[in-house]
DNA sequence: GGACATTAGTTAATATATTAATAACAATAC
DNA sequence: GTATTGTTATTAATATATTAACTAATGTCC
């Protein structure tokens, strides 16, 4: 029988858990959750999106991002208004406040990035990044 | 700068749920959340093990632990005790409804895991093991 | 144009994640 | 042998995950 440990899932979580230790002490100075800063540097990207675009890019289901975007909007991180076309839709943007917080945040959080790429040789990394992609290809 | 989407660990979740597509429709039916069968899954190998043990095999923080815990005592999957040399520490290990339980689930998860496998090459699945191996021994 | 199904977003209920603080016990220093 | 320190598990407070149910707006069929 297949042992815990080789389950592709776990492996997957854990690592994950040990990549995250690297950014998560930045974020906790802000304070900024992992999910709101997923949140952010969507928005960073895309300027403006629907609320359900925005789900599927930082992979958090709708009912978790309602309560994430409230957050975001309380503390002045985020605006949000109704798709003129679309009554049903909400278009999600970043204010200037979440705009200047990325800019000094950014960089610090960059190069832990690539303190965490460096000890991978880059065709381990790029081999990872390949693999990922299939393994997120996989339809059950 | 770099893409939101070329994130080590933003792929690392995603491939993630992709996976676990595969075995939550099976666990939905008992009801058993994915964390629960992490736990049974790990006591199903070792008889017996400490809270902190049971955490660091499982990857859940010890606070969320508890919770699982009595949640699985309380519908009689698990049973704890203290341990005679230490009081500090608590020794958990399956009943019988869990064992028996165990045994009925894991040869259709073992099935989808299979069928999941299935989807890349020997080789490829090979080499995602040695490299997630190799995140996780990475040092912040 | 109205019954019908669809879709986007939210609410509700429960389970888990995260950080900080605490209680109980154990090991150590002195 | 007591004060100090360290360890295990838990509690507390807040944030997020998960499934189901719900609301409101849009689309479709007749």
């Amino acid at each position: 029988m297949r042992k815990f440990d080789d389950s592709i899932p776990l492996k997957l979580l854990k690592a994950r858990e040990v990549t995250m230790g690297f950014f998560r002490p930045i974020l906790q100075e802000i304070p900024m959750t992992e999910q709101q800063w997923r949140v952010i540097r969507a928005l960073n990207e895309h300027e403006e999106l629907e609320s359900k675009q925005l789900a599927d890019l930082c992979c958090i289901l709708s009912p978790s991002l309602t309560g994430i975007i409230n957050r975001l909007e309380q503390q002045g991180y985020i605006k949000r208004r109704k798709s003129p076309e679309d009554q049903r839709r909400t278009l999600i943007s970043l204010t200037d406040k979440a705009k200047s917080m990325f800019a000094e945040l950014s960089p610090r959080l960059e190069q832990r990035y690539r303190d965490l790429a460096a000890q991978l040789t880059p065709e381990d990394l790029q081999t990872l990044h390949t693999l990922l992609t299939k393994v997120c290809q996989i339809k059950p």
